[in-house]
RNA sequence: GAGCCAUUAGCUCAGUCGGUAGAGCACCUGACUUUUAAUCAGGGUGUCGAUGGUUCGAGUCCAUCAUGGCUCACCA
């Protein structure tokens, strides 16, 4: 007992006492027949209840007001909170007294009689309860609430039971996903799942995480992007696949980055980018308005309007317009060293005129990009897997989507020309062995796959979490992850 | 990985110049049968993140470490 803090050796003291009385703390299955919601919004919020309005109901105690022989407490349930009156005249004084062993976090259920108070509070009079189970710890203080962060994500479950507006983000999460399948599922999309551990990581530049398997004594990585298999998918015929799911990315953690988040990836055989830029502003678009009923949120104070069709800027423009250099008259890589340099960049030895392009719009212009745009048309250099523009073939047809300054989307018309691809993997292998980890890896069986022919395809990936950071208008990527990654506390 | 900040009761926080630890909520005792941040009277429940050091004396000063937040770097 001495390890107990005073306040949970007292509720094991109560514990004890109710199984005293012969009463069951960690009772069976209730059956619940009303929700607390439910109630409230039946009745409004003045005139007449009529009299023998029963109702049952279960949920934890999250404040106890008692007067004696009488007490008010406020029940909450999945739906939301309703008060509760329970007096010792209708339920006698036995039962009373058992009532008076409930602490504040106990769940009971409960039968009742709705009424109004004098107060005009829609409140449910007590004829019968029962324990279903006994809280051993005190709940966070109930205005304030907890706000210290490191247990808010340590034990998101207290979070969730004293911060309804932080239950209300993952609820609005799970229906916007929802939402995205249905909008799929609806344009006629197939949902697959390939594997999460992949002999070699690919489908974007990242470092894996890696594990091991026993039996096999083999080295895998978890997958840092869904892209490759989905794509030998589309060279089997599915010709329109996408999926929902954890990505892994062995990189830093920031308020826009977790190790583990979730994407969806789209392909779509006889697509290209343009069709994808239509599907990512429609699906936005669709599932904003049928979750939250609108089509322009606030994020950051700030409106933010998703209505399509978004403007579309290619990269030399959005790079002309924000740092004022104009790529069109660069053409050789000392040029493009020297306008980096111009701006006050550290210029690599031997930077290409392809990524210094991307630098330069990564550092420059992206933090601009508030309303949702499309970037269009990217490097060759950071885009390996992307079909080469027919008319100029040191650019691919690749878009990207930002919205209040975040990449949330990345998508291009992919390249289904194996030996080109090749040639784009073994430039990413000699990066690599150059001390690049985040360069690819050559993955032959992919390029197998692409030699029996991948049709003309349109691909697309969406940072799920990203995008419900927009549409719930929270600062951090962990206000929208249930269990962000922390460090082990000992 | 770097810089800055934080860590005190179950929770939210104060703690002055270094002098034996404070408040609100929660909790305990008593009163109270329509309260609602219930009220009234009483009660402080603590390894001051950890370990060293300085000092007669450390929550307070110094060092190291741990955890978290923010910013930067990396990344989506």
């Amino acid at each position: 007992m001495e390890n107990y803090s005073e306040q949970e050796a007292i509720r094991r003291q109560k514990l004890a006492k109710l199984k005293e009385l012969g009463v069951e703390p960690y009772g069976e299955k209730y059956d619940v027949t009303d929700y607390a919601a439910d109630i409230l919004g039946r009745f409004g919020s003045s005139g007449d209840i009529p009299e023998g309005q029963q109702v049952a109901l279960s949920g934890r105690l999250i404040t106890i007001r008692a007067h004696g022989k009488a007490s008010f407490a406020n029940l909450q349930d999945k739906s939301g909170q309703i008060q509760i009156y329970v007096r010792q005249d209708d339920i006698g004084e036995s039962e009373y007294e058992i009532f008076e062993l409930f602490d504040i976090g106990d769940i009971i259920g409960l039968t009742g009689e709705v009424f109004r108070t004098r107060r005009g509070e829609i409140t449910v009079a007590v004829k019968t309860f029962r324990p279903l189970v006994k809280a051993l710890r005190p709940l966070p203080e109930k205005w304030h609430g907890l706000t210290n962060v490191d247990l808010r994500y340590r034990q998101r479950y207290l979070d969730l039971i004293v911060s309804p507006e932080v239950k209300k983000v993952f609820v609005l999460r799970s229906k916007l996903v929802q939402e995205i399948r249905n909008y799929l599922n609806e344009q006629d999309f197939l949902e697959v799942e390939t594997p999460m551990m992949h002999s070699i990581a690919g489908g974007a530049t990242a470092r894996p995480f890696t594990t091991h398997h026993n039996a096999l004594d083999m080295n895998l990585y978890l997958r840092i992007a869904t892209e490759l298999h989905l794509k030998r998918l589309i060279v089997g015929g599915m010709d329109k696949v996408y999926e929902l799911g954890r990505i892994f990315r062995n990189e830093g953690i920031s308020t826009k980055h977790n190790p583990e988040f979730t994407s969806v990836e789209i392909y779509q055989a006889h697509a290209d980018y343009n069709d994808m830029m239509r599907l990512t502003e429609e699906l936005i678009a669709t599932v904003a308005q049928k979750v939250l009923g609108v089509q322009t949120v606030t994020y950051m104070e700030k409106e933010l309007d998703l209505t399509p069709p978004w403007p579309r800027l290619t990269m030399i423009e959005a790079i002309r317009k924000y740092a004022n250099i104009d790529f069109d008259q660069i053409s050789t890589d000392e040029e493009a060293q020297n306008a980096a340099r111009q701006k006050g960049m550290d210029v690599k030895k031997g930077a290409v005129r392809g990524e210094l392009m991307n630098e330069i719009f990564e550092e420059y212009v992206e933090k601009h990009l508030f309303q949702p745009t499309f970037i269009v048309d990217y490097p060759i250099e950071v885009s390996p897997l992307a079909k080469r523009k027919a008319d100029d073939p040191s650019m691919t047809y690749r878009f990207e989507a930002f919205m209040a300054g975040s990449e949330i989307a990345n998508a291009f018309t992919e390249l289904n020309d194996p030996d080109d691809q090749r040639r784009r993997f073994e430039q990413q292998v000699a990066k690599r062995e150059a001390g690049d980890e985040e360069a690819q890896m050559l993955d032959e069986d992919f390029l197998m796959a692409l030699e029996y022919g991948m049709p003309p395809t349109g691909g697309l990936g969406i940072g799920i979490d990203r995008l419900i950071m927009m549409l719930t208008d929270s600062p951090s990527i962990r206000d929208v992850i249930l269990f962000p990654t922390m460090r082990h506390k000992e």
